[in-house]
DNA sequence: AACCCATCTGCG
DNA sequence: GCAGATGGGTTC
């Protein structure tokens, strides 16, 4: 500070100090800018101090951008504070790149916490938080701020007085009551399905109703664009959509609407204009002003699992953020997350669910047909589509469409030897071999190469069977089996239907392309169940269960003739779960089993990877507590569904040194901040002495 | 990434 | 004894 002041008067006599910029008057006030600095780097992960020129000592306020110098190079950063005084010698701020402010206290807080949680960097957090500047969309927007004050709010249309929705659910009358009343009450919702009249989202624009009502934000986060435009429908009744130089209405903010809009709706969020903001995974993180409310829909979908790190997962950012800015949080979905469900058995939040004779009423009769049940059907009962569910669809067709899930897309996408069964792969690269029309040759998933003259490595056998169907063959066998039926198909690759008329038709669907059809689908039929069920992963029950929930959810209730066929020897536990329609029952099932075998979400765990010797150099110098067990570290394997290391490229015989290893670091609850704390200091040392990197997720969903 | 500084190293 | 190399730490 005082090296900067004094400038002038030695600048003459100075023995040719290096280049200093042109000394400028500091701003009387506040003269200091604390600034976190955009770098990945995780030991610079820290406020540094800068001088604020006079020429900023307005516009530098905390939150906005700002551009720096650090050593020899420019770098991004935000304000985050101003100080009278610094115990460094600074230099100064070189500009104040957008006088917006993007960056609100809450905001940084919630960052600070979730960089905690999740063993990440504070810049890392917030470029996940605060959206890319658009400086086009600035300009139009700073255009539009001088109307603002002309500009009067639209008249708000009647906002509910009551939530007659939630009614239904046990819990759900109180949830709404405290938030109305100004309080922060936590609830872990089991949605009832609605193929016909109110939706979840309808309950969940009623719920924003209410928040908006007692003069507060809200902030609903779903997985995908799907599901923003139900909410878009739902909303309408309750609140107007934003528009440039009005007050209150809700924005959409999500990264697919492309960078201009997602700028602009932030800017409208972060001005204090919109006070309701719908989006996708990064809107848990958007500056609702006095958020009252804020909903996680369908937490255990994996989209709400941050690909970037350090991977923050929505639901416990905005638990987080409830507990940090004092809001209402709503979690739920059709079905109940083990995650949820350590919320529900701590105490920490409560359990809305209807009551069982609700459920009764608005679910289909839900029957699982195992191999078992079908054993009268004789040899018939290995069929894909065994009789029973065959009759049911039929006469399903009778009343309305029957919505049919395949587990995967494509014709065949996995094929096997005839003879003895061994799956058939890429000669070159030993990817699994797919057939992707009828009559096409096999051809390989990873590298596309056409695989003729296929020949057995182990019985040299030469022909194929097909040990997976896909959606299109399947619509390929239902347009045989129901003659004169039309059959849709819904997916990525044909493109996923939105929603089907309410005639027959049989709509084949992958695992979240479910059209909703518009008075409920007469029948779904799961088929491939075992598919879904024996994956080799810690979530498979639950992504089960939420996979044909979501499917169920839109079949007609029971009394309206709705039935839903499990089709193909599914694992008991799940299938269980979806006949007696009992998520929460699932979910404590499977807390409790974690429970008995330390596993997440029991125990609090974090995975660190890295080198042999990165690893253990991490564990030893973070200090752990007591408490945490070390599990490892163990090399890591390669998962083998996805294009690894090519076998066309010469072995390399990689220093033992070099080669991944995982390690686990199992934790009681109580002391997972220790944990994190302890291994971000040693991130920190490592990171400033160059040495290999380390990575760190907590309870990643694949490890296991 | 670029710099500073402390320590080491090779040579007279 | 000293120039240049090397390595660890800092960067407001």
């Amino acid at each position: 500070m005082d090296l900067i002041a004094e400038q002038p008067a030695l600048a003459g006599l100075a023995p040719r100090r290096r280049r200093r910029p042109p000394v400028e008057p500091l701003a009387d006030d506040l003269p200091v800018a604390q600034v976190v600095l955009d770098r990945p780097v995780p030991h610079l992960d820290q406020v540094f101090d800068y001088a604020v020129p006079a020429s900023m000592a307005a516009s530098a306020r905390p939150g906005v951008r700002v551009r720096v110098r650090l050593g020899r190079q420019d770098v991004d950063g935000f304000c985050v504070g101003r100080l009278p005084a610094s115990e460094h010698d600074l230099i100064p701020l070189r500009r104040v790149v957008s006088e917006e402010v993007v960056l609100t206290p809450e905001v940084l807080e919630l960052a600070r916490a979730v960089a905690r949680r999740w063993v990440g960097t504070l810049p890392d957090v917030l470029r996940l938080a605060v959206p890319p500047r658009h400086a086009r969309v600035e300009a139009d927007v700073a255009a539009d701020r001088h109307t603002d004050d002309v500009a009067a709010g639209r008249a708000a249309p009647e906002l509910p007085t009551e939530a007659p929705l939630w009614a239904d659910y046990r819990g759900g009358p109180a949830f709404l009551r405290r938030l109305a009343e100004g309080q922060a009450p936590r609830a872990v919702w089991q949605a009832l399905p609605g193929p016909t009249g109110h939706t979840w989202a309808d309950s969940v624009a009623e719920a924003v109703g209410v928040a908006v009502a007692a003069g507060r934000g809200a902030l609903v986060v779903a997985p995908s664009a799907t599901e923003l435009a139900a909410l878009e429908h739902a909303l309408v009744p309750v609140l107007p959509r934003w528009e440039p130089g009005t007050e209150g209405g809700w924005v959409r903010l999500s990264a697919d609407d492309g960078p201009a809009q997602r700028y602009r709706a932030f800017l409208a969020v972060a001005r204090g204009q919109a006070s309701v903001v719908i989006g996708t995974r990064a809107a848990a993180f958007a500056p609702v002003a006095d958020l009252g409310l804020a909903i996680c829909w369908d937490d255990a979908h994996d989209l709400h699992a941050e690909p970037r790190a350090p991977y923050p997962h929505v639901r416990d950012v905005l638990a987080l953020r409830s507990e940090q800015q004092g809001c209402a949080l709503l979690v739920g979905g059709f079905i109940r997350s083990v995650a949820a469900q350590r919320w529900v058995a701590a105490g920490w939040a409560h359990p809305v669910v209807a009551t069982r004779e609700v459920v009764r009423r608005r679910t289909p009769r839900v029957t699982a047909l195992t191999s078992v049940e079908l054993a009268r059907e004789g040899p018939a009962a290995a069929a894909r589509l065994p009789g029973p569910a065959w009759r049911a669809a039929r006469d399903a067709l009778e009343r309305g469409p029957v919505l049919v899930q395949v587990p995967r897309a494509g014709y065949l996408p996995a094929v096997a030897c005839g003879m003895c069964r061994t799956l058939a792969r890429c000669g070159a690269c030993a990817g699994p071999l797919q057939i992707d029309a009828p009559g096409a040759a096999p051809a390989c998933r990873w590298c596309g190469r056409v695989a003729t003259d296929w020949c057995c490595p182990e019985c040299n056998g030469v022909a194929l069977r097909s040990v997976r169907v896909g959606s299109d063959r399947t619509a390929e066998e239902l347009g045989r089996a129901f003659p004169g039926v039309p059959v849709k198909v819904s997916g990525a690759a044909p493109g996923v239907l939105v929603t089907v008329p309410d005639r027959p038709a049989l709509v084949v669907a992958t695992p979240g392309a479910e059209p909703t059809a518009a008075g409920g689908y007469a029948a779904a039929l799961l088929l491939d169940a075992a598919v879904v069920t024996s994956r080799p992963a810690l979530d498979v029950a639950e992504q089960a269960l939420r996979s044909w929930m979501a499917a169920a959810s839109l079949v007609r209730p029971a009394d309206a003739g709705g039935v839903v066929l499990l089709v193909g020897d599914a694992a008991p536990v799940p299938s269980q779960a979806l006949v007696r329609w009992d998520p929460a029952g699932l979910a404590e099932r499977e807390l409790a089993e974690r429970a008995e075998l330390s596993l997440p979400p029991a125990v609090h765990v974090a995975v660190v990877e890295g080198s042999r010797d990165a690893v253990s150099g991490l564990l030893a110098r973070a200090g752990l507590p007591a408490a945490a067990q070390v599990v490892g570290p163990t090399p890591v394997q390669r998962t083998g569904d996805g294009p690894g290391e090519p076998s066309t490229s010469p072995l390399l015989i990689e220093p033992e040194g070099e080669r991944q290893v995982r390690a686990l670091v199992r934790t009681p609850w109580r002391w997972s901040a220790d944990v994190t704390d302890g291994l971000a200091a040693a991130i920190a040392i490592r990171s400033a002495r160059r040495e290999a990197p380390v990575r760190v997720r907590m309870e990643p969903p694949e490890v296991w």
